[in-house]
Order: C-alpha cells, then structure tokens, then sequence
DNA sequence: TATTGTTATACTCTATAACTATA
DNA sequence: TATAGTTATAGAGTATAACAATA
C-alpha cells in the first residue's frame, strides 16, 4: 500500500498529465538556468568544486561520488590545479594518497557562477504575483523531498 | 517597472532564498529522471528525434534549432539513420537537400523513452498528498510561464 | 597481495577547414 | 559565387588496461 497518497482525487490520466508537465517544466528550468549563465568552467569541474567545498577530498572519493573512473577525475583535478581552483598535497599518515582542497580563488569562482546563476531566476520570480511565489515556495519544498525520495 | 510582482511580500532575502531552492529543486528532479531512466539513445539523439517529431526537417535546420554545426549534426543523423529511426529522402525541389524524417519505430521509441521517465515522476508523485498535488499543478504552470519568459 | 594514483590507448561528441554537388 | 551536406582532422570528455609507489 502507498505510504500516503490516499486522499486520493487525481485519476490515473491526471496523475500521469501532471507528471510528464512537471517533469518537463524541471527540464526546461534547468536547461535555461544552464545556457543563460554561461559558465567559465565545465559541469563536471563545477561538480567537483562543490564536493570540495564541504571538505578536502582524495581523488578515489571524489570519482566514488562523482561515479566516474579513477583516470577521469585525474584529467578533471589536474585542470583545476592547473587554473588554481584546487590544490593538491601529499597525505602525512598514507603516502599513496593525495589530498584535494578547494582554494581561496576555487572558492571565490563557486560563489559567483551560483549569483549568475541565480540571477537568471530571481528576476523572472520577482515578476511573479505574491500568490505565486507562494506557491512556489511550498513547491519547492515539495519537490525537495521527492528529489531525496 | 515590473511587469506584476507589485504585491510584495518576499524580502530581497527570501527572494534570492527561494529563487536558489527552486533551481536546485529543478535540477536535481531533472538529474535524478535523467539518470533513473537508463536511455537507450544519447541526450542529443534524444533531442533532434523530438524535433523530427514535429515534422520533417532537413539536417541544416536541425543544426541551427540544436546550435551545433552541420558535421555534427551530420553524425548525429547518420546514427539514428543506422539505427532506423530516421529515414533519409532527397528534396525533390533541390538537388542539395536531403529531407529527414521519423520513422514509425523512431516513434515508438519516442513513446517509450517518455513513458518510462514519466514512471519514475509517478510513481513519487502519487505518493503524495491530494493537497501536495495541487500545489505541485499550479506551480507546474507557474514554471511553465517562467521557462517560457 | 591490495590499494592509490597516473600513464597509455581508444571511443564518442564537439568543432573548424576543406571538399563535392547543386542553384 | 553561394549554399547544402559530407569528409578530414583535431580537441575535450569518457572509459579500460597496464604501470609505479606505498601499505
């Protein structure tokens, strides 16, 4: 039986309608938010400065996360060393091991692409009605829990 | 002056709050379709058989609606032709052009593809509560609006 | 012997430049 | 000569396999 989902009132045609609308509305969200605020850096460089923002990462734990091959994320780190986003340095306990930080210039570039970023949708928001805002702000927390489902 | 958004209710905060909590919510729904629904063609074969969908085009058209080059665009079609998905006719009108077109099981694929990233929305969406589902249908088209501006 | 990280090599998708055929 | 499409070649990204250094 379903977790919840029993104050039913969604046929089953409504159900799928309403999926397939907000599954595409999401797509087309993130396909403007990405080709508006033209990134410096690539998706998966972008990707891995956020894993680091959280901590000093070895290469080995980041291509875990990122679920990409050891070699790849080599390629991927050795190009944000070589901008300055990330330095490396030589673990003390285990000397097979390398330790990836986010520098202060890593950290500066994340921040601004996020502002870009975000600038793209805070003025379209900002020219909705207050009751539509509203909307989307119980939304997005809706759709936060059934992205984490 | 702004278009609506006179009835203010949101802080410069808030709006800038929402505004990022909504973008990530969007593409982490899009993230999680796009990885959750293992496709059997690539993003951008996706993509130009969508396009087909609406009609036949020739391979200069589907370039500059893609914003790839014409060799690309050219590898592209040539793999969906081997596939059988799409079908290659000369334009009897000009000798230079070739027309492009879906066929029958590029459409089926189509349908397929669609019904199995819908799957994984549904079966979270009905999940939900009947009040949860209505925010979720009225910020469908409150994001709509918003993609589209 | 197992693990970490790199190098060697190959495949895919991207691009620009050069070429062929038609208008 | 201009345009449509393809082929030639190169540059990133991905991968697996082989290697060096360390545990």
């Amino acid at each position: 039986m379903p977790t919840q989902g029993s104050t039913r009132t969604l046929s089953p045609a409504a159900l799928s309608r309403l999926s397939t609308e907000l599954r595409l509305a999401c797509m087309r969200i993130s396909r403007r938010v990405r080709f508006e605020s033209s990134d410096v850096i690539a998706p998966h460089q972008f990707s891995v400065l956020c894993r680091l923002e959280q901590g000093p990462r070895t290469p080995r734990e980041l291509a875990d996360i990122e679920k990409v091959s050891a070699p790849s994320m080599t390629r991927t780190t050795s190009a944000l060393v070589d901008k300055g986003l990330v330095s490396r340095a030589d673990d003390p306990e285990d000397g097979r091991q390398v330790i990836l930080s986010l520098t202060h210039e890593g950290r500066t570039l994340l921040r601004d692409i996020r502002r870009r970023r975000d600038a793209w949708v805070v003025t379209r928001v900002d020219d909705l009605t207050a009751e539509e805002q509203e909307v989307l702000r119980r939304a997005t927390e809706i759709l936060a829990k059934v992205a984490a489902a």
